[in-house]
Order: C-alpha cells, then structure tokens, then sequence
DNA sequence: CTGAAAGCGCTAACAT
DNA sequence: ATGTTAGCGCTTTCAG
C-alpha cells in the first residue's frame, strides 16, 4: 500500500487538490461542509502530507533548527529546554543536532540544516569559527547562543561572562581569600570573557591571577587542576570556567586528601544540575539557559515574522549561586 | 541573490541538467571532462543542492533520525555517541530531537520524521505506547534502543537488564547486606525489568524485597529515598534503577547524616559520567550505551540496504563497575 | 557518455 | 467557495 497523497484524499472527498491543501492548513475559504469531507477522507485514508514536497513547494519549512556542539555537557539541554518551550507556544517544529564536540561536525550540521531549508538555526556552545558561521547566517537566519560574536549577519544571546567571572572571584575574595587559581576553558565559548572577568576581579583587588587552561569538559579540569595545584602551592580557592571542569578539579582535591571548602573553594559555571546535587553543592554562576534559549526563540521570530534584518546582540545579567563548596580559607 | 540551481550549474558548465545530478553524485558514466567541469561551476556558483527537492525526487533522504526521551540524562548522550560514531562510516546523516520527557512531544518528533522521509529512525528511552511506535515502524524502519519491546514491526537493542539488576543486588548481598531496599524507575523503559531482577535476587537469596516507586529522574529519586528510609529503618542498601535517581538517594542520604558507604550502600544503573565522577563514586551497572547505538545503526543498514524484513530483537550483558559507594555493612 | 522529458507531492496564483 | 494551472529543484528512465 503506497502512501496515500494529497490526490487519493481529494478524490474520495470529491474536491480538488487545491482545496485539500487549504484545508488541511485550516484557511477559512473552505466551506464546513467541504473542510469535514476532507478531514474524513484524510483519517480514512490515513493521510499525510509529505514535508519534502511541501517544504520544496512553499519555500519554507516552519521549523527551526539548533545545533548543540556538545549533548555531554548538562548546559546545553537548559537552553534546548528554553527554546522547546519557546518554539511549543508558536506553530513550528523543531529540529536539534548535535556537533559531538566536532566542528567539522558542526560545519556540516549547519550545511544540512540550510540544505533543508529550515527557517532559522539556533547555534550554542559552537565552536566553528566565524566565518563559517557568517556564512550560514547569509542563507538562513541565525542566532549564537552562548559565545559572544561581533558581527552584524547574525544575532547573539549571551550571558555577561566577564560580569559573571567577576563574581565568581569576587565572592571567594570577599570571603578572605587571596590566592585563587582559574581553570580555563581555553578557547571555548565564553571562556576568554569568563577568564578576563578573573583577571580584571583579581587585579581589582591588587591580586596576582593564576591560570590553567582546560576546555570544559571534565578530564581537562582534571588536568588543569593537577598542573593548577602542582605549580601553585599556595591555592586555596579555584574559580573554574565552567560546572564540568569544576568536577574535574574537585576529583583532583579529593584525590589530593585535601578537603572542600576547608582547604580549598571551589566556584563553577553554568549552574548545572550537577552543581546542584546536595552531594557536590557546588557555588556555581548561573547563566539562566532556559531564559538564553528563549530570547533566542523570539530573535529568530523577530527576523521570520516581522521583517526585522539588522542584527541584534542581547546580553543578559548571570547571579551567582552559592553553595557549599566556598567558604572562608582556614587561617 | 538568489540561491543557484541545478540549471545554473548545468549551464555554467556547459552540460545538461542531469549530468550535473550525476557528477555530483559521483557516478562512474561521466567524463573527468564534465566531472570537472560541473566541480568547477558548483564551486563558483557556490552552488548547495536542494534537499528538499532531492528527497522529494529520489524518495529516499539518505538521513537517519533518532529521538532522545531526555537530554538531560547523561546516558542518552553515550548512546547518541554510538549511533554517531556508527553513521560516520556510512554515507548517511544523522538528525536528532529530543521529546523533552514528554509522550505527546515523542509522538510529534516521530510524526515530523516519518513525514520528512527519514530512511530509518532510532528511539531511545522512549516512553511512547507500543500501539503508536508500531505503527510508525510501518512507515519507516525503526529501531528502539534500552526498552525491551516484543514486537514484530521493530527491532530493539537492550541490555539484559534483569541480569543487571541482579548483578547490582547480588554484590550487594555478597557484601553481606540483608535489608537492600530498590528505588524503581516507575514504568520508564526497563524499570520495570529491573525491579524484577532486584526482586528475584532478593527472593533467590531469602530476602525480603522492598520497593520505593520513582522515575528514573534525580528530583524522583529524592522523594522514592524518603519513603524508603521512612519506612524501612533497617536498610543499609539501595540499589537504584539508575544513576540519577541515586544521586537523588545519595541526597536523601547526605540530609539524613548518614555516611556512604558505611551507613548506607548505594548502586546505580547505566555507569553515566556522573557515577564515574571520584567525589561522586558511584558503584553502577553499565549498559554499554555506546554500543548499544553502534547496534542499533547496524540493525537499520541491514534492513536498509540488505532488505532484512524480519524483526531482530539484540540483547547485551550489562557489567558492574564498583566504585566507592558500597562495602560491607557495619556490624 | 549525454540530453530530453516526465514526474516526485505539494503550494499558490489566478480564474470562475 | 472551489477548480485550473504552473511550477518548486531535483532524479530518473529512456533515447541517442
């Protein structure tokens, strides 16, 4: 039984196939009567539209993509949790991909979403570099969740990491302590911000800053942190750039004997549901990635429905999260 | 500018139409002449072919769909990883959506694929009814990853979870436990197989089962903890049907004072990250995940491209990893 | 090896 | 309110 198409359904209601297709899209120039044969004939037959056709014939697709770079970091579901709820108010699907923390991944997941046709991508934790991601966003709007870009070919929703990385040190200095290590995220997302944020707090506070570069993801926190705790013997707080590396250098704390937060503090980022375990209890700053994922919903919507074409840069205000993995150094 | 067709590239090489469709596509029957031709035009023209209208064409969309029940559990992404890594090495392209934990959301997602013209969907941690993922196996092959369905329209991938089951609650019994009390995952795909492994193991050794009814989340894992220490004072272990909902008995556990192991053991199921995390510790079962996609994409290809139409039904054996979680009782 | 021609299933003017 | 008629951009026979 081949799949019944638009055709098979208008001849059993005894219309044409025009008809069919306005009704099926509920457009009020299709009389009760002729709206009800269709809908009969349509569950009778079990009919359903095919998107390619449809898609190919109306030049557009009434979905939105988002291309997540990594499904292993609990970030990005916050964000992706955001924009369904976003997308669920409105009339369109929703597609998402994950990049599996490759940017040749990523380039081409761009490239299919764009081949299909979709009507806007929401990029976040992306790693490609710029002008690739220009490049896409000249074929279909596009906005970048989570890593600042100064370009005005596609928006931005970020939260202020160097705000952010300044409380985070701000806290642990306001809280007595004077050596504090940061664990980079390196050239991921936001991490130069988060790390400047560090370094601006600390030389605020006429402190020397100490960095060891990580890339957000746990085994390179516990890299970092080793290297962190081997050349800088007088740590007694860490600010990590992000929740996943901040695991990382707690296996290191605990792998040193060394208790948390007595001998040293630790603050994450991200606010993930890791940091939350009463277990870990780790002070984290909260990026609000739900909020992140929705303003990037209403940018796309903005572009898509109202015309808008100049870009746009939202910045939002991160809080911090204190928990119990920061406290005042022992004396 | 708008976007360059096949006829552009067509008539910028000098060729007709479905030459270029062929030298694109790699065919042998075109001349390294026209081959470079055709390169050369779609490199100028910065031409991208039409998905849509290829799909819509050739009625086949070389792209392969999987639908994630929950991005937030940190075992679906291990299984994404497989099922990726598994696509790389063919010549097809991966989609996926998550259901955001949601029946409804499930039955969309795989509406929306089956619509698009996916040539093969897998789902994983599914809690869709068994009537409307079969009925979607009749459209378009489909393979369901970690819960066990006794069907003849799909194929499954699980990992023998009542062995698992078993495998957690007999370490805890040679540990020389006698009140193992089990927070089940509710209905989510293979709680209930778990609990019967737990059980059986239970019985077979004389012992009394005791169940706590969450569901397979952290926050239900808290609430499943407190009815079961409320009710069940003598428990010195518990065996949660997965990592997540023992993070939330380690909470419970952690707010009652009581220490890990030596008040309290503790197994969890799926060996995430997060169980492997040192401060963390979790003793748990591994389903192989990874392998579990690797599985699912091959049972798709067989049927794809060597027209296997019988349903093929996989089981792994799940291992057991000890970490720090679990010991002896105290006397 | 190449070109012509017929669709894939649907939408979108345009008529009526 | 309904039907007619062109396509959308591509693949795929089928001739040559």
């Amino acid at each position: 039984m081949p799949k019944p198409t638009m055709d098979d359904v208008a001849r059993r209601a005894g219309v044409s196939r025009a008809l069919v297709s306005l009704a099926l899209r509920g457009s009020p120039k299709v009389s009760p009567r002729s709206r009800d044969a269709v809908r009969r004939a349509v569950a009778e037959l079990g009919y359903r539209p095919n998107l390619n056709a449809r898609n190919l014939a109306s030049n557009r697709t009434r979905t939105l993509g988002v291309i997540v770079n990594d499904l292993h970091n609990p970030f990005f579901p916050v964000v992706t949790d955001g924009i369904k709820s976003a997308v669920d108010a409105l009339d369109y699907r929703l597609l998402v991909t994950s990049a599996f923390l490759d940017n040749e991944n990523e380039a081409a997941a761009l490239e299919t979403f764009i081949d299909l046709g979709l009507d806007g991508i929401i990029m976040t934790g992306v790693r490609l570099d710029q002008p690739s991601i220009e490049r896409g966003a000249r074929s279909t709007p596009l906005v970048v969740v989570s890593r600042p870009i100064a370009s005005d070919a596609l928006d931005t929703v970020n939260n202020d990491d160097v705000a952010g990385a300044r409380l985070a040190t701000q806290h642990l200095i306001d809280l007595g302590h004077r050596h504090i290590g940061h664990v980079s995220g390196g050239d991921a997302a936001g991490a130069p911000l988060r790390r400047a944020g560090y370094v601006g707090a600390m030389r605020d506070a006429g402190l020397k800053p100490v960095v060891a570069v990580g890339a957000f993801t746990e085994s390179s926190g516990v890299r970092a942190g080793e290297e962190l705790f081997d050349s800088f013997e007088e740590c007694t707080a860490v600010f990590a750039g992000n929740d996943l590396s901040a695991l990382g250098v707690l296996d290191v704390i605990d792998g040193r004997g060394l208790a948390v937060p007595d001998d040293v503090s630790l603050v994450g980022y991200d606010n993930t549901f890791v940091a939350a375990l009463r277990h870990v209890g780790l002070t984290s700053v909260d990026q609000h990635g739900e909020r992140l994922g929705r303003i990037a919903v209403s940018l796309l919507i903005e572009r898509l429905e109202h015309g808008r074409t100049e870009a746009r840069h939202e910045m939002i205000s991160p809080t911090l999260v204190r928990r119990e993995t920061t406290a005042a150094p022992k004396m």
